[in-house]
Parts: structure tokens; C-alpha cells; sequence
DNA sequence: GAGCCACCTTGATCGAAATCAAGGGCAATC
DNA sequence: GATTGCCCTTGATTTCGATCAAGGTGGCTC
């Protein structure tokens, strides 16, 4: 299979151009670039100009804002499949709202918006799911704030560890932390500290027994029950 | 002028509804509802099925969420001429993520999601100025999750009087607190006590007045400064 | 005008999580 | 195999804002 041709499967498993036709595609790839990075590089930062979107292949990226203190809030941490910086090209002025950075080398597809906007004027039916897509992301916003505002540090730790376990589990189930404990905090709103002393806490309560980046849930309802 | 041509006047000055021709207009009018509604009255709850998106024209309403403890929320205020629910139209199945309850006794107007979605496929420059509209909302989501995990509560109060501050004014400014405090409150997630002696300490640095409802800001470069 | 209620303020105390500080484990490097 | 640096953990202390508790004030109604 040519790059090309594994660039296209990829991009047609995702929501952005799963509605789109082979012209519109074949279009879109013209103004479509592979780019690597390394653990740690800067993918860009708060307020560049936006004329790019992207799609992470391979590796692991954070998205993150920094206090004038220095302190960083990981907004998203982005895996594989997942797009990002999409809804910025909505906007007049385009700039990113976020800084960028690799966590695990890898590679990622970017985009170019104007061709993209285009194509999306001659579909409406992909304007209707980037519709919900962001419909999506703006319910998980509030539940952040809320999660944020009317619950402790506890709560959204065992919400966050529920939220690895995959749909339908019951009974004893390991989930695997998809990063370093640290940038799992930072995505948390809580410091290194006390993720680790709370899970302490839920392992003396017996609720879950960490190995390393293994949480062992004995009991999903039991925990579930004790949020 | 009639009741239907003020209704068509509210709505072609709105976002969601500037870019539709006059056919279009006058479709959804027969699809929109005017409701009034007292102060206290619950007008919609969380979870509740979702068919009509709103306009408010008088009168004030708080989105807001509780917690198990009964603790408030709120997500959002909103003031004549907003719109608000209108992306939840979007999901596949629609429903409020908030609870909805008047503040102050007013009037909205209750549009139907699905003839809207309908003369949307029709109007691309409406599907983009809604894009541009989430994205903003997404923006702000995103400042304000900043807000509260990296930012102290006298700067989440102090952003929100700059908030208020009319565009490019200088100098000396007054601003009025467009609800009650304890409103406020709950949007900057600070209890009234707080907020109550925030604004006090904030007096007595000079930096503000505090007048009833009416906050003079003697030297708004100031008070920017010193966030 | 008395009484009531909603809202705000002020003071005292408490508590959850941050900060500060120290140490341990492990991988990479020389 | 020693050294370095990065994460993570654990303990001690601090701090910000919440909670608890008491007034104060103004607008209602009766």
C-alpha cells in the first residue's frame, strides 16, 4: 500500500471525512502533510495563526494551557485516531487556544482548513456531524466544570478511572493508565500528590489495587457506588 | 406592528437566524412558540427530551446543574436576546444537559429544532455562522475551565468585573452587576461569602467602589494590572 | 407600622488539597 | 557499576476558600 493510500484509509474512518466522496478526498490529500515529531517538541503554541488542523497516527500529544506561575492544565490528551485544533477554523481570525506539545514521539496528518471549508460548503451532511462532534465536546466541557466546580479531587479520580473501563464491564476489570501519572493529574486539576495519595486511599478502602499503570478494579459497581 | 412582525424583528437580528431569506423566515414563525414565564418557574430539567431550542426576550434565566449535596452551579446567565439549547439539536438524541429556571419574569421564544435542522441543509452560511458561534462557546469553556483550575478565586472575580467593562473604555468606569450577587456567585463558583469579601478587600486596595449594584472602577488599567 | 423574608455582610472556625521537603526506584548514560 | 535525572511516593505544614453562625438592611404583606 502506498503512503498515500494508507494516509486515505485513514482519513475516512474519521467522522471529519467519512461523509466525503472519493473527488473530495483525493482533493483533500493534495493540501495534506505527514509530519513527525519527538517526546517534548513544541507542536505549536497559544494564539499562532490556525491554518492547519490535525489527525494524530501515531504517538501521544497534550494539549495544555500555563498559569503566569508557571502551572500547566492539560486540556486534552490526544491518542491516536483523534483529530484536534479542528473547530478553530470556524473562527474569523483563526488562532490556536492552546499549546501543543509531543509527550510520545509519533506522527500526525495536518490538515489545511481553506480546502476543507470548501469541500464542507458542498456537504452538508458532514457539516451536520462536525455539528454534533462539537455538540459532543461542548456536554463534555460542562461535565469538566462541573466535575470541577461541584466535586473533590476524589470524585474526579474515580470518575476518570470509570471512564477506562470499557463499555458494559462488570465485575473485576484492569485498566491500564494511558499516560505517566503526572499528566494524568495535570488532565485532573490535581497535583501529583495527591493522585497518588488517593489512590492509596481507594486501595485501602479495597476498591482498586494499583500495579505500576495497572489499576485492578475488583468490584466496577462497588466503586461506581462510592464516587 | 403585529405580534408576528415583532417576532420576526427579534429574530432576524440573531445569529441563527441572519443569513436565512425571507421564505425561510416566515416557514419557521409557524414552528415558533412565545411562552412567558415567572420568576422561580422551572422551565426546563436535566435529561428532559429536547425538541425546541429558545430566545429569550425579557426577563433573565439561569442554566444550571446541582450537586448530590444540592449545591448550584451555574452554567450560564441568560440575558435578552441570547439564544440558548440551540446545539443540543444537533445530538442524535436530544436532551437538556442542564436545568433551566427563570430569574427574573420574562418572555422567550420556543423555535422547533427539527424545521430549523431542515432549512439549515439549505443555508451553508448559516451552518458556518453556528460553527463559528460553538466554537466560540468551546473558546470560552476552555477560558473558563482555565479559570478555576489554574486561577484563584479574587481573579476569576476581578475577570469577571473587567467582563462587564465596555469595549476600549478607559479610565474611570462604572459597571452595573447584572444580577444578584449570589447569582453571581455561583457563575464565578465562589460562595456569596467570598465573593461578598473579595469585593470588600478589592475597596479597600482602592482599586474598586462598591455601590449597591454599581461597581465604580476608578482606574480599569489598574485593576488589569493587578489580577 | 409590625413582622417577615430574602439578600448581603462580617466574624470565627474548619477542612481539602496545595505546597514544601525528603527519599526511593528505575532507566539511560558514561 | 557508579552517576544522573525523572517519576512517583510519603510525611509535615500551610493556605485558600468553605462552612457555620450572627447580625443588618430593605422591601413585602397584612
Amino acid at each position: 500500500m502506498s503512503a498515500d493510500a494508507k494516509v486515505l484509509k485513514d482519513l475516512d474512518h474519521h467522522y471529519l471525512f467519512a461523509a466525503l466522496n472519493e473527488e473530495q478526498r483525493e482533493d483533500l490529500l493534495t493540501h495534506t502533510h505527514l509530519r513527525s515529531f519527538k517526546a517534548g517538541q513544541l507542536l505549536f503554541s497559544r494564539n499562532d495563526p490556525a491554518q492547519t488542523f490535525f489527525l494524530l497516527q501515531r504517538g501521544e500529544i497534550k494539549l495544555y494551557r500555563v498559569s503566569a506561575e508557571g502551572q500547566e492544565k492539560v486540556m486534552r490528551l490526544i491518542r491516536p485516531g483523534m483529530s484536534f485544533a479542528e473547530s478553530v477554523m470556524f473562527m474569523d481570525e483563526p488562532r490556536y487556544p492552546v499549546h501543543a506539545q509531543g509527550v510520545r514521539a509519533g506522527a500526525l496528518l495536518a490538515i489545511e482548513s481553506e480546502p476543507y471549508l470548501k469541500i464542507l460548503r458542498e456537504s452538508f451532511d458532514t457539516c451536520r456531524t462536525v455539528m454534533a462532534q462539537m455538540t459532543r465536546r461542548i456536554q463534555a466541557h460542562w461535565d469538566e466544570i462541573e466535575a470541577l466546580t461541584l466535586q473533590n479531587s476524589r470524585y474526579r479520580i474515580v470518575h476518570y478511572l470509570l471512564s477506562l473501563v470499557p463499555e458494559g464491564a462488570t465485575g473485576a476489570v484492569d485498566v491500564t493508565l494511558p499516560s505517566r501519572k503526572s499528566l494524568i493529574a495535570a488532565q485532573l486539576a490535581v497535583t501529583p500528590e495527591t493522585l497518588s495519595r488517593t489512590l492509596h486511599a481507594l486501595s485501602d478502602d479495597g476498591l482498586i489495587a494499583v500495579h505500576e499503570y495497572v489499576v485492578r478494579i475488583p468490584d466496577v459497581g462497588a466503586l461506581r457506588r462510592r464516587m
